[in-house]
DNA sequence: TCAAAAATGACCTATTTGTGTCATTTACAA
DNA sequence: TTGTAAATGACACAAATAGGTCATTTTTGA
């Protein structure tokens, strides 16, 4: 029997909701709440999950996770959205919730859903899946390797990257600081920028660190 | 009638999806082939969604990736996997796959989720889900805003983080260089950092552009 | 309304950078 | 073996940077 609440402003998908739950085997519902600070009073600690609407007037269902989190660690925090807004699934994710579904997804797949999340998943329908994918391409650096630096400039510029100046560069490497400048000056060459920072973000960015 | 590929070294896993997918309405299970070099030379082109088995012999479901969506572009790939191996997930989401399944997934599961790809989503089970989720936090930065940057010194971070020197930015901020230098003064002091390198990399690491 | 924070600007100085030019040694491939 | 790339190092110089001190104006929160 799994123990579900509810924090959901609109009356009737609220109700639906939680006859939906109580009217399959194996589910329960426990409270609902139709905003963040009646969810942090009156949330039984016996919830196991718990469906959280992202947009809700005062506290949002983002900023709600972090306190729910904190004032029940087990919980697991399956978010309701109506759009697959970029910054919304973002930051919901960041925020530690464990699944995300669209609200127009079908009832036995909100209930599938929960318990994938009991077991320990993160069940999300495929067009939110879809854009965190895209997301992750965006934000992760796809390891370019046409650079051809040396090994001694790649080391130089990880060092770089770790903000370790010139002379503590030639001290660690066991080299004089000229030399240290002159792999720079090749870094430059080959990454085609023309200064530390512009070298250091095109590192980062490029993967090559 | 949704046209579904499978490449798949294990016979009866093999022989298993196909009846699967002719069984069931809606859906015709083209061509099955035994490895990538097979898929790769007589793949259907009317294939719309080809269920691709991540272990192979030889080329492995990820070098095929690439390789199959150069030649039919407009495929969608679902990948099979055994366990939800770290880099195998991420290799996939990099290579450019659409959707990513557990072997052990339910027959009907499999069906919905080819459904789902033909619909531009990218169905996921539950636990890849969570890995890549927990992947995802592993690599982006959780945008800590204990640094209380003003907007002006955030917006000077963000031209530093371009590559735009000092000048320029005065330029671009229709204020005098010495001002440009005042607000990185300050920048430094609040991230605890004394270059611009080092400014840049903190700037990117903790999100803060 | 009054103090604090933010934004603007300046002067000065020691140090670091970016870049040009040059040279030597080692290693590896044609 | 012979040239090319890599790694090492040096000298020089203009420009940029980091940091110290100080000051004015605006904005804003209490």
């Amino acid at each position: 029997m799994i123990k579900v609440s509810i924090i959901e402003d609109h009356h009737d998908f609220r109700k639906g909701l939680s006859y939906l739950i109580n009217a399959s085997d194996g589910f329960k519902c426990m409270d609902t709440f139709v905003s963040v600070e009646d969810g942090l009073e009156g949330l039984s600690s016996k919830t196991e999950v718990l469906l959280l609407d992202i947009n809700l007037p005062k506290l949002s269902g983002i900023e709600a996770i972090p306190l729910i989190k904190g004032k029940f660690s087990a919980i697991k925090i399956i978010m309701l959205t109506v759009n697959d807004d970029d910054d919304n699934v973002m930051q919901a994710i960041m925020a530690g919730a464990d699944g995300y579904l669209l609200k127009k997804t079908a009832p036995p797949l909100i209930l599938s859903a929960i318990k994938d999340c009991v077991e320990d998943g993160s069940p999300m329908t495929p067009s939110i899946a879809k854009k965190v994918l895209s997301l992750f391409k965006k934000h992760i650096p796809s390891k370019n390797e046409n650079y051809t630096l040396t090994p001694r400039e790649t080391e130089v510029l990880q060092l770089l990257v770790e903000g370790v100046d010139n002379h503590s560069i030639a001290s660690k490497l066991f080299i004089s600081i000229q030399t240290v400048r002159n792999h720079i000056r090749h870094i430059y060459e080959k990454l085609q920028v023309h200064s530390k920072s512009q070298a250091v973000v095109k590192a980062i960015r490029q993967g090559l660190v």
